[in-house]
DNA sequence: TCAAAATGTTCATATAACGCACATTTGTTG
DNA sequence: CAACAAATGTGCGTTATATGAACATTTTGA
């Protein structure tokens, strides 16, 4: 939707409406509310009673809503294309093995992310295996591309005039006191993540983490980057810095040579 | 679509023919090719090639897919919706540390499944430290119901109307000569499964692996079941073979308490 | 290079989606 | 607890939209 490219390969009078307005109804139910009424979709939507409710019998006949009582919810069907996705990638059979080696040398959790958008979406999470705690199943979960080390440094890996567009139509969003929200200042970090290979982000995002990212492949070829996240401390130490930093970027060779093709 | 609630709660009137056909389109994406063409989107579809463009043109427009010169592919998008379903239920923040504990005792990777439509899916796989190996991101793949340890179990906490439609509407696949494909003794091993409290599958779906489920919660009250996997031999010994119905038994315990909701 | 086949796009028409109006359920107050 | 009121569910005529044949364009093969 927003910053696509000006290749106008399709009209607005070739959307089907109909078909839109039913993605609407599935996505209402992005949000984490795993039970929904017709009226509440409604809400949501902003679509007629009567609309949203034959939307919604097309999809429990299409077998991806349940109905119990007057409520309704998503069922497990919803996993398998998201699967299909990710072993179409190969993200299990040969991202996830490179993650977790280096993950273990480096004792601390690798993620694999790409951009959707206007945001950042996780792929992959290294499975550590002291850290039961951490884990919350973030693969498909998202990011802002402003505001994170990831984020920025896959900024830094689009085409100028996505980046540009995305950093003046965006409006920043104040994560924490020491969020930038300045689009220079912001302009300026993405460029310097280009420039250096790596973002650095302190507590933007969240207060107190700190993140960084290195790319995959060469900049401007790919389109997706490794990151790790720790306390703010983690990084004040040079020495300490440089060893995530070249582990990260090894483990950047390793999946590039792994990978056959981007996402 | 097979075996539902005989609750004629909506008629097919009441479906949206225009988003039933998207939602067709959006499956074909499923059987795991990456890249497809309009032509080849119709044919899977059957639908008229100006309608399957629209529609392709809708999911671009929406951002679930996306063109690189003739191919259309699955955008990551599509990842947040089945994140979302996990989340809601827990599955990374409650179930997984509980799967990975009893899998470190086991050595073995536990899984957890539940039913949708005709099929069981897999909704999370413990991480096991050692094997990187295997490690196939099996979260959101289906498997049979009647061939599998973990089906099995599955159909033996539906109620009795979904079990006898299902056994007698699906006809048998004959996977490996071990196959039981007379649907009478399919009953009896799911009346057993049932009576037991635990199904034992060996050489039915792949050559040389068996299988082994235990439903979590009491039978009936929950439609969800964790098993494990390995070689014919690994459940030979009777010694073996109780330590891990044991350790399932305890596994399925521990889920049952600590989940709120069922799916 | 040209013809033929396959794919992409347009547009009149039939159809299916829309949303009003009516029916039904749920919640609330005397 | 009854009777009203508000909210939600559903049938049906109207109209906007999906359809697919016809036309345009691209790709394939000789």
């Amino acid at each position: 939707m927003t910053t696509d490219n000006r290749d106008p390969w399709y009209s607005s009078r070739d959307i089907s409406t109909t078909f839109a307005k039913g993605l609407k109804v599935l996505a209402a139910f992005d949000d984490g509310s795993a039970y929904l009424t017709l009226p509440e979709i409604g809400n949501r939507t902003g679509y007629d009673r009567a609309t949203v409710r034959r939307l919604v019998i097309t999809l429990v006949d299409e077998g991806l809503l349940t109905k119990t009582d007057k409520s309704f919810a998503l069922t497990p069907k919803i996993l398998t294309l998201a699967s299909q996705y990710l072993r179409g990638r190969g993200i299990g059979a040969t991202v996830q093995p490179i993650l977790n080696e280096y993950s273990g040398q480096l004792g601390k959790e690798i993620s694999l992310a790409t951009v959707s958008e206007a945001e950042a979406i996780y792929l992959a999470r290294s499975n550590i295996t002291g850290s039961t705690v951490s884990f919350g199943f973030t693969v498909g979960s998202r990011l802002p591309l402003l505001h994170t080390a990831i984020g920025r440094m896959l900024l830094a890996t689009q085409n100028e005039t996505f980046r540009r567009a995305l950093i003046n139509e965006t409006s920043p969003v104040q994560y924490t006191p020491q969020t930038v929200t300045n689009p220079v200042v912001i302009k300026q970090e993405v460029q310097a993540a280009r420039d250096q290979g790596f973002s650095l982000v302190t507590s933007e995002f969240e207060a107190g983490v700190s993140g960084l990212a290195v790319p995959i492949g060469r900049l401007g070829e790919t389109k997706t980057v490794i990151g790790i996240s720790g306390p703010v401390t983690a990084f004040d130490e040079r020495q300490e810095f440089d060893h995530c930093l070249a582990t990260l970027q090894m483990c950047a060779v390793a999946l590039d040579r792994a990978w056959i093709e981007g996402p």
